[in-house]
DNA sequence: CCGCATCCTTACTGATACTG
DNA sequence: CAGTATCAGTAAGGATGCGG
């Protein structure tokens, strides 16, 4: 998903796209997601997001980063204090995230009949 | 993705997550975009994305068929006539794609350097 | 406590050629 | 026209260990 897709190339300019490359991977929209109530402390986001590993939770916070959609805050103390909030940039992709938190609640209404109806293909 | 996650295995609830499993990759939200003003034919289709292959075109039409977000209908001529619309639990998408496309483009004003043209719309 | 580096496995994507 | 099959390259994701 960080994949860089040449302007040349570039063969459709759908803004879509452009919003799943951002959020696009398996932890971003979950970190979002934990981070939408204020801001979290690195091993704290670790603690709600037991399948991830350190590293995927290091790069997807750089990405987010990189991408304004968060903050990291530094507390040079011992030990060290680092916690990451939300940006307005990333403020303004709540609506988002909520519309598709909604659509995604629906879908598992409408695909998830408890045990009748076999067409579960 | 067609990757698919053990229940088991679910560290996490979040339906933002379900909706990016079903409308991720690179070529799903285009699909569904060209989608969206009624049905088309594959050929069509493939003339509509540029850059999409013929395999990515129906591995991604067969996955958006199978999460039942679009319909297939085959009518059976010669030549086959083949052409995808919109289901309506894909119409019931649109909302969030209109919402992930407007974030989109305003991302993109947030982040296009003002001295140049470098958005390559 | 926070994060980086290395290695490895798997999944996604793409090019090309062939078929009903 | 609308696919399918095979092959291969890249990148996302994961395990483990070290460092500030």
């Amino acid at each position: 998903m960080a994949k860089d897709i040449d302007p040349d190339s570039m063969h459709c300019n759908c803004p879509v796209t452009t919003t799943l490359e951002i959020l696009g991977g398996r932890w971003k929209p979950i970190i979002l997601y934990c981070l939408q109530d204020g801001p979290v402390r690195f091993n704290a986001l670790k603690r709600m997001i037991p399948g991830i590993t350190q590293r995927m939770l290091t790069l997807s916070l750089r990405e987010l980063e990189s991408d304004g959609l968060i903050l990291r805050h530094v507390r040079e103390v011992v030990p060290p204090h680092v916690d990451y909030a939300m940006s307005p940039l990333g403020e303004s992709l709540k609506p988002v995230l909520h519309a598709m938190s909604e659509w995604g609640a629906y879908y598992r209404t409408q695909t998830a009949p408890p045990q009748a109806t076999s067409d579960a293909a």
